[in-house]
Order: structure tokens, then sequence, then C-alpha cells
RNA sequence: GUCCGCGUAGUUCAGCAGGAUAGAACGUCACCCUCCUAAGGUGAAUGUCGGAGGUUCGAAUCCUCUCGCGGAUACCA
């Protein structure tokens, strides 16, 4: 990466510098030097700060600077010092070296080896199968496929798992609830519990149930269909698990009581009123928690310890779980069970994510439980699966989202998924225009294309990239600069989205790269009678298409070739 | 009470391993199509970075306190 390369070049300056008694008292380089883009981009493409030598040379910051920059030679860049920055600024070939790289890694572009193959299970939605997703976990979907993609290509063998909910008393709920909905639809007058599912899914539930012949258990069947109709729900949300863990089956495989064995045997189980109860306090834990209820059935921790237990004994170096912000009081004693069974708990990641608030007509509607709820389904329905997807992930998951519905339905440039997207189909159409037949506008009569089809994909075949700045057009010089410097970015953006679980800096780069490419295109004409700038714009342009369409598989949105 | 997240422009949010005049989008106002998608672009206005202390050559960023908003504090899942 750039960035690091500049590093390297002060770092190797900085130390022979120093070797040669030009930095006052230091006597070694320890401090670490970080390249930025300087916010004002007069001072130049990129910067070092060295001020941090200032307190081992006693010197004061642009002294150290100028005295460092001596034993710099550039090649293909120029140097400016200003106080205790040492700024650099690409010139033309070190810009389309850039292109050229891109042109010829295509979709390797970015893609980094950081995980270095790390098994890495990451668990996601894991919803009851007790009815139709909310728009909650909506987001979960949206996070957890698209980090997924993140971290398989920055070197992560990644694996993708749901873990359905189906042993706990809510399916006896389900099975209940179902019933009675049953038995309604035969003409029955039935009385409602408190806490019944009553939503209208179980209404087409029951009618598949009785069309099925009624043969199965009520709770059977409608876990499967629940579960079925989640499933499909997930693939239509580019969401793709592999793996659906069914909780039941650790009751089956006896792991849940072997779990609870081990843990006696660790001496962490303790009974008192009638419970057995985990020591979780001999963690971090702020009170001990019950694994066995008066009653005799078990928690939902209890079979919980046993899956991570099982995740990990299939070998996953690293589990990642992805709750809801209201789990956070879960933690604690998550981990305090993985110590307890002799694993470790510091591979067990877990992102807290907040909540989402929808915004319908101006209003916003808080998802509370027993407020009317909005189903996930019905929101994609609405305003489709991209758009979800990027306003799902389009911001940090430790803030609460503002799902705006109306806003996200509309197709123009307010709409931020819509702006990126059409900055893609701009480069297709321009791509395509290029090798086109075109009409003289004042004659009408035909003219050959701007560029053989060939000729374009010799281009962007053998990766080399001609000349395409117009140094006598300052505007158009400066756009070009700045997109190539913003496809180069995408490297960074990758490397901090995956470190940082965090898919929402794609979604910002490709807001950047979009609305950059726009001001390029505006200030400069692609196609055009200059052989050479044409040729060389229109390997600039398939970069731009490439890096989009990679940030896009990254966030699983699609890329259309024309809008 | 304790724990977690958040308080930055009219609005939604970036920036928070301390660094150069605090950014973007939307909204507002004024502009730009004979020519590659105007679903686009250019320009203008907009801020006591919730408040008070502290650490530092330097704080939106780190520490302490404080105020406000949301969430968690189950023998529910």
């Amino acid at each position: 990466m750039i960035k690091d390369f500049f590093v390297n070049v002060v770092k190797g300056a900085a130390e022979a510098a120093c070797s040669n008694k030009k930095l006052g008292a230091a006597e070694k380089i320890s401090a670490n030097f970080v390249c930025e883009t300087p916010k004002n981009p007069e001072f130049g493409d990129y910067s070092v700060n060295v001020s941090s030598l200032a307190r081992d040379a006693k010197m004061a910051p642009p002294m150290i600077a100028n005295a460092i920059v001596e034993f710099i030679k550039p090649e293909n860049y120029s140097i400016n010092v200003v106080a205790g920055f040492i700024n650099f600024k690409l010139e033309e070939g070190f810009l389309k070296k850039v292109v050229e790289e891109i042109l010829e890694k295509r979709e390797e572009y970015g893609k980094m080896n950081l995980g270095k193959g790390k098994k890495v299970n990451i668990e996601y939605v894991s919803a009851n199968p007790t009815g139709p997703f909310h728009i909650g976990h909506g987001r979960w979907a949206a996070l957890g496929s698209s980090l997924a993609e993140v971290l398989k290509f920055t070197g992560y063998d990644v694996y993708q798992e749901f873990y359905i909910n189906d042993a706990g008393n809510q399916i006896n709920k389900l099975a209940m609830s179902l019933e009675l909905r049953v038995k309604e639809l035969k003409g029955e007058t039935v009385e409602w519990p408190e806490d019944a599912y009553k939503g209208d899914y179980l209404i087409d539930c029951a009618k598949r149930y009785i069309e099925a012949g009624e043969k199965e258990a009520y709770g059977e069947f409608a876990k499967k269909d629940m579960l079925r109709l989640q499933k499909e729900l997930l693939e239509k949300f580019e969401t793709n698990f592999d793996c659906f863990f069914s909780e039941t089956t650790l009751y089956k495989n006896n792991e849940v009581e072997k779990c609870v064995k081990a843990l006696e045997t660790a001496g962490k189980l303790y009974e008192k009123d009638g419970a057995l109860w985990f020591r979780t306090t001999d963690y971090t834990d702020d009170q001990d928690r019950v694994l066995r209820k008066k009653d005799g059935s078990n928690t939902y921790l209890t079979a919980d310890i046993a899956y991570h237990k099982n995740k990990f004994d299939r070998g996953f170096e690293h589990l990642i779980n992805i709750w809801g912000a209201d789990h956070h009081g879960y933690i604690p004693r998550m981990k305090a069970s993985i110590d307890a069974l002799g694993y470790d708990s510091n591979n067990l990641e877990v992102l807290l994510g907040q909540l989402v608030n929808i915004i319908q007509n101006g209003e916003a509607v808080r998802m509370g439980k027993r407020k009317k709820m909005v189903t996930l389904d019905e929101l994609v329905d609405e305003v489709g699966v991209d758009a979800t997807r990027f306003w799902m992930l389009m911001r940090s998951i430790d803030t609460t989202l503002d799902f705006d519905v109306d806003l996200a339905k509309q197709k123009n440039d307010q709409n931020p998924v819509f702006y990126v997207q059409y900055a893609h189909a701009r480069c297709c159409s321009i791509l395509r225009k290029a090798s086109e037949d075109r009409l003289d506008t004042e004659t009408g009569e035909k003219l050959p294309p701007f560029i053989q089809k060939e000729e374009l994909d010799e281009i962007l075949n053998s990766a080399k990239v001609s000349n395409l700045f117009d140094k006598d057009d300052e505007k158009s010089y400066e756009a070009t600069r700045k997109l190539i410097l913003r496809l180069e970015e995408f490297k960074t953006t990758v490397e901090g989205a995956s470190r940082m679980r965090a898919p929402y800096l794609l979604c910002k780069y490709a807001s950047n790269l979009a609305y950059d490419f726009h001001h390029f295109y505006n200030f400069t004409r692609v196609l055009s009678d200059d052989k050479e700038l044409t040729k060389g714009r229109l390997a600039l342009v398939a970069s731009v298409k490439n890096v989009l369409s990679g940030v896009f598989r990254l966030l699983k949105i699609s890329a259309p070739e024309k809008m």
C-alpha cells in the first residue's frame, strides 16, 4: 500500500539522518510513523508527521522534518515540508501504476491475507422459529453476511452459522397457538391466552397444516414451517449460511448433559432453592446464573454453553457472535462458561449492535415487543433488497440506526444506494458507448466508434495504461488525480473494515468513490478524438467499475450495468 | 444503584491507537445539458464538537466529574 511505502521512506531516511548525527540528541528511531491523507489537499496527497521525534532529538519538529528530507531521493513523487509534516505528492507515473494494478488484479484487487487462514465461525440472526423476522434481524443479517465476505476477502476461513432456538418453552407456546388457529379455521370458538402468538402468520400456517393432512405434531409442523419461511427470506436477502444448527440436536446428542457434568467436575456448580446454579462470579459476572430451574428444565444458557463448546470442538479457532445490544449482560456468563470448560474466552468475540428505529412518515416507530411489528419481509418488499441491505450497513453498529423507509424507497440522489449504483451504471455505459457506432449530431452521418472493441479489450487485458492526464485542463487533471487516489484507498478501507468488523466503512467508501467519479465525469470527456487520452481514460473508467463492483460484492448488493 | 452505547452544522451521521483552518450527505439558496446516463455536477451559507475540570508543545479524540437520550440488569429465549 502507498501509505506503507511512505512510512518506510520516512523511516529509512530518519534512520539515515540519525546515524549521520543530523537528528540532534536522538540515538535511534523508536517512533512509529503514521502516514495519513492531509485534510488540506494543497499540502499533498499523503503526509507523515515526524513531531513525535521531538522529544528524543530535542529539536523543533520543522527542523527534524527538514533533516530527514535531506535523506530522501524522490522518485515519481514530490516532497514539501510544512511544520513537522513531510508531505508527498504523487506524479503521473505513480498514479498510472495504481490503475494498472487494478486492471491486472481485477476481482483480486484489495485482497489481502490478514487472517492467514484462521478458522472463524460467525454466528448471527439466530432467531426463534416462532414467527417472521422483524427489522432488527435484518440489521444482523446484513451485517453478518457482509462481514463474512470481508473476512473471507482478507484471508480468514469463514463459516457462517445460524443457531435455531428450537428447544425451549416458546415452542410449546407456538404449538398451542397453531392448534388454536387450526380450531378457529374449523369454526370453533377459542380462548386466546395472554402469552399466545397471535400474529396473522399462524393463520396461513394453520391452512398449510390442514392441507398437509394434520399428520404431524403442531409444534414440529410450525417449527419447520417458520424455519422454511425464514430461510426463504434469508436467501432473498443475500444471506447464505453454511449451517443451520438446531438447539434440540444438542439435547438429542446428550451434549447439554455432558457440559453440565463437566462444569460440575470443575466444581463450578451448586444447588440452591431447588435450582442448579453456575458460579459465574468466579469469573467476571456480577451474579451467579441458574442452569437448571426448579421445575427441572434447563435455562437458555445451559444449551448455549453446549453450543459454544460444540463450535470450539468442531475446530473453529475464533468465534464471532452478533447480538443485539440488549444482550450485553449475557456476555460475562458466556465467557465464564467457556473458561470454565477449559477453552479460552478471548477466542469469543461478541459484536453488540444497537437497535433499529423505523421512521415512517417522519415519525419514529419504536421496535418494542408489544408495539406493532414491522417485519423484514414487508420492508424488503417495499424498498428492495439492495436498498435495505445498504441502509442496514451504512452506519456503525455502535449507533442506533434510523431506518427512514420513505427515504430508502426514493430513486434519486437522496438515497445513497442509488447514487452509488448509478456511478457503476455510468461506467458501464461509457465502456459500452466507446466501441459503438455513433452519429454526427450536425450532419446525421454515421461515424466509426471511438475505439474498436478489440482495442478496448486489449487495453483491459494487457493492463497497460497510456496517458490519461490532460495537464492543460486543471479541473480535469485534479479530478483525475483525486479519483485515482480514491481507488488506491480501497485497500486501506478493506483492511479497516476487516480489522474493525465494520462494513459501514465500505458504504462510506462507495459513496466517496461515486462522488469522485461523478465529479471526474463532469470535468473530463472520456470519449474523444484524442485516441491516446481516450484509451487511458477508458482504462480508468474500467478500474472504477472494477473497484465499485468489488465493494458491492463485499456488501452483497447488485452492480447494475444499466439504470 | 451498577453495567453498555450515544450526545459533533437545520437533519442523519463520519472523524475518537491526540496533530496542520472540525468533514460528508441530505435540506436551503444561486448556477451548469448542441456532445460519453442532469437518477449528475459547480458554488454559497451553516458549528460555544452536551457542560466543567485535568494530562499534553497540542484534545472532538485520553482521564475525572457532571447533565441528557437509549438499552441491560430473569429460575424469558
